[in-house]
Parts: C-alpha cells; sequence; structure tokens
DNA sequence: CAGTGGTCTAGACCACTAC
DNA sequence: TAGTGGTCTAGACCACTGC
C-alpha cells in the first residue's frame, strides 16, 4: 500500500502510456521482451503488471500473438426484446455474427432438464461467435426444442435469431429467467474467441418460456471486460 | 491441449483432492511450499495452477494467510424486493453484516449525478461488509439523498437497509436501474474484504427512484466466486 | 523462419500473520 | 519467531503465429 511493487510501477507506466493517447484502442502493446528493457524488469514482472492490467480491464491478449489495448465496454440488456443488433447501432458499434455449427442432439442434463425433456431427447444446438470493433468478445450457444422450431436448421441463423424466433416461428410474449455469473472459458470456448484457456468471463444463461413452457436455453459467454448487463426492474414491497 | 502442461496437472490434482472430500469447502490447503514438494514442481508452477483454480471459482485466498477451498455460489436476485436476509435463509446461509462506516459526506460526480444533484452537495454514504457462511464476500457502499432520509445516521444501520427504506420512511413502490460488470478491487476494497489487491469482482450498481426520482444509489462489489445473479424478466415483440 | 507469448526452474528477499 | 503468501530475478525451452 505504502510501498508500491515493481510490477505496479510498470502497470501504472503501461496505463500512463494508454491514457496518454500513446496507445491508443485496439493497438498492440510493445512484446514482453521489449517492455522488459524498455523498463528494466524481470519478464515475469514485466507479465505480472499485464495480468492485472487484464484484470482491470484495460487490455487483453490474443493467445499467443500479443497484448491490446480494449476497448470500451459493450452496454447490453439480457431482458431486452429485440435484438442486440439494436444496441449495437444505438451505441455505434460494429457487431459481427459467426455461425460456427448447427446441429440437432443429445446435450447436457442440465439443459435439458430445463427445456422439459427427458434426458436424451435431442435438441437444435447452435453455436455462434460474435465480434464487436473487431474483437471477438463472445460466444453463444442456444438450445431449442426441437417440437417448438420445426426446421430450424434449415433457416438463415448468421442474422438475429431473436427477430428469427418472433417472426418466423411466432413467439411474441416471453418470460425470461435469467442468471448471471462470473466463470471463465475451456479449451474449445477459449480456442473459438482465439485466447487463452481459463481467460475471465461472465455468463449470462436465459431460459425463455412461452405460455409457462421453456422453449429455448440461451447460453452468452462475454469477455469479462467486453460487456455491462443493465437491467430495469419494478418493485413494490 | 493434446499435452496438458505441468501447471494443469498440479491443478487436476488439487481439484481430485477436493472433489473427493479429502479437502472439505473452507478448509485450508496445504502452502504453496508443501504442495510444491509433493508435487515436485516449482513454486512458480504451483502458483499457477492455484490462479487457475481461482479463476475457476474453486479456491479463493486470504491476502497472506493461505488458499481455502470455496463455498457454493450465493443466488442472488438484485431485483427483489425483499431483503438478501430472506434470500440467506431461505438457501440455509449464513449471512452477517457489519458496518463500516456511516457518513455525511461530499462523493463522487458520477454518484451525484445519478441521485439528480449537484456536485458539491453531500449525501449520506454507508459502508458495510457481509459475510457468507463466514467468509467476507461482499463489500456495499449505499448512498442515500439527505432530503429523503433525514436522521438516517441515526438509524440501525447494521440490518436490512431495505427494511428501514421501506418501513421506516415509506419508500414502498420503487423502480430500479440495475447495472452488473465485471471489475476488480482497490486496495481499500481488498482490505476490508481480506482479500489481494486487484481481486477480481463482480460489480452490482443499483439505481432506485421513487416518483421519477433517485434517491438512493446502492453499489455492490461480490467476490467474483460468490455470487450467481438470477433475474426474471418478461418481454413481448 | 524469426518473434510472440506460454510454460518452467531454482533460487532469493520481503511483508505480514499467527503464535 | 516461524511460516505464510507476495514479489522478484535471470535464465531456459516450447508451441504457435505470421511472414
Amino acid at each position: 500500500m505504502t510501498q508500491r511493487a515493481t510490477y505496479q510501477s510498470v502497470a501504472a507506466h503501461i496505463q500512463d502510456r494508454i491514457e496518454a493517447g500513446e496507445l491508443t484502442i485496439g493497438r498492440r502493446l510493445p512484446s514482453e521482451r521489449q517492455l522488459c528493457e524498455q523498463l528494466q524488469v524481470s519478464r515475469a514482472n514485466a507479465r505480472d503488471a499485464l495480468h492485472h492490467l487484464e484484470n482491470r480491464g484495460l487490455i487483453y491478449r490474443l493467445n499467443r500473438i500479443g497484448w491490446y489495448v480494449s476497448p470500451p465496454v459493450f452496454i447490453y440488456d439480457p431482458t431486452r426484446t429485440h435484438s442486440i443488433l439494436h444496441e449495437a447501432r444505438q451505441h455505434q458499434r460494429s457487431l459481427e455474427t459467426e455461425l460456427i455449427s448447427a446441429t440437432r442432439e443429445t446435450v447436457s442434463v442440465a439443459i435439458t432438464r430445463t427445456l422439459g425433456l427427458s434426458s436424451q431427447t435431442p435438441v437444435y444446438k447452435v453455436i455462434r461467435r460474435r465480434s464487436i470493433d473487431g474483437r471477438w468478445a463472445l460466444l453463444e450457444s442456444c438450445y431449442y426444442r426441437e417440437d417448438a422450431f420445426e426446421g430450424l436448421l434449415e433457416q438463415e441463423l448468421g442474422g438475429s435469431l431473436t427477430d428469427l424466433v418472433s417472426r418466423h416461428y411466432g413467439y411474441r410474449q416471453r418470460s425470461l429467467n435469467i442468471g448471471i455469473s462470473s466463470t471463465c472459458l475451456n479449451d474449445q470456448q477459449a480456442l473459438c474467441l482465439q485466447i487463452r484457456e481459463g481467460s475471465p468471463a461472465l455468463r449470462l444463461e436465459r431460459a425463455v418460456s412461452v405460455d409457462g413452457q421453456c422453449l429455448i436455453v440461451e447460453m452468452e459467454h462475454w469477455l469479462h471486460d467486453a460487456v455491462e448487463m443493465r437491467v430495469k426492474g419494478e418493485s413494490q414491497e
């Protein structure tokens, strides 16, 4: 506290350079070895500093490629009725979506049970990744009851699934059960987002019900520094 | 991926011991040096493994004291109308509250503005920490408009503030604006919770309004592995 | 291929806690 | 005072990326 550790000085130095505009958003930082030399510290020390800045959301890394200055958080209402694309447009952020897989298969008991199905019943599973301002920021896994979404796999799955569900399938009045927690990414998830296994993430699970029956489970894994969730509520005691 | 790193083996080993029940919830792990010797790895390596398990929420550390097995997450609805004490009782978790400070002072512009006040107007500020099953898990900073909570500092501030607001001050119908994001703790916050500066946390900001006027801003910092937020929603397209 | 981050070793001293 | 985690050094080799 009173005495500042070396790695904290290093972190402060890098932070200063970011805030001074010398390193701008999306720019790559000098390599770890360059930082060591510039600041005359050991590499472990430099890495400690980088990890701290990463935790604080100022920088992020692409696995085995380098360190970059983080863009501002994306503001996002998980109870929203419209597509996330609206939110992106509203905040003038570029959002791109890439379909990774769309299959019919049996999935974990937890999800199957949430969907009100017996354990071996197959469901539609759609996996996509999304980038914000050019950075892969979000991995999305959606699970659909087969009986409620006939022909889903033949639909266009690269756009707004929210719109598809409401326009094509006609499910408009929905109730949601949302869970938000901190987690970290496993091998596959990390690979999809080009980051290191074990990176911290914000997990959003959304169970969508129509007439009391859960039809969709959506699972989102956001890079921890990429998002802020905003929710409005009413309460009466 | 194909080849497992040493630190991953170490992490897996510790995880096995936890899952086997050899290390139970709240128990302290062997010291880092003991782990090094037991598993024949360097200390940096052992620490890497511990950090990974910490990220994944399996273990946590008390600053300069040791590593411990994490309790399960606390489930919590930030839009709830009742006190969090209800939730604790419901899930049979012990929750304790300690008042750290209660003052009248000028605070950050961001909060003052949210409260609809001009920048130098003092507000009531109440800081508390809360433990779950004996572990400090949550730091709470609440800001109240002075004109709406006369005599607040003379009230009993160690119990449910939700109840105080609704019973004593009569604010029952409220609307909420909630923000949830990932963050990490600064020196002071970390000190209060006995953990290391920079530890990852879940930040919950709640602006409470009555008749369109914001009267309270509540800021909660939860240890990242201590909580899962659950929200219900309705949506109509 | 050169350069990056990822993993790893074998030490060292310091600040702090618990006793 | 003994033991803990926190910080730090000066190396090393590996896996992978981008050219």
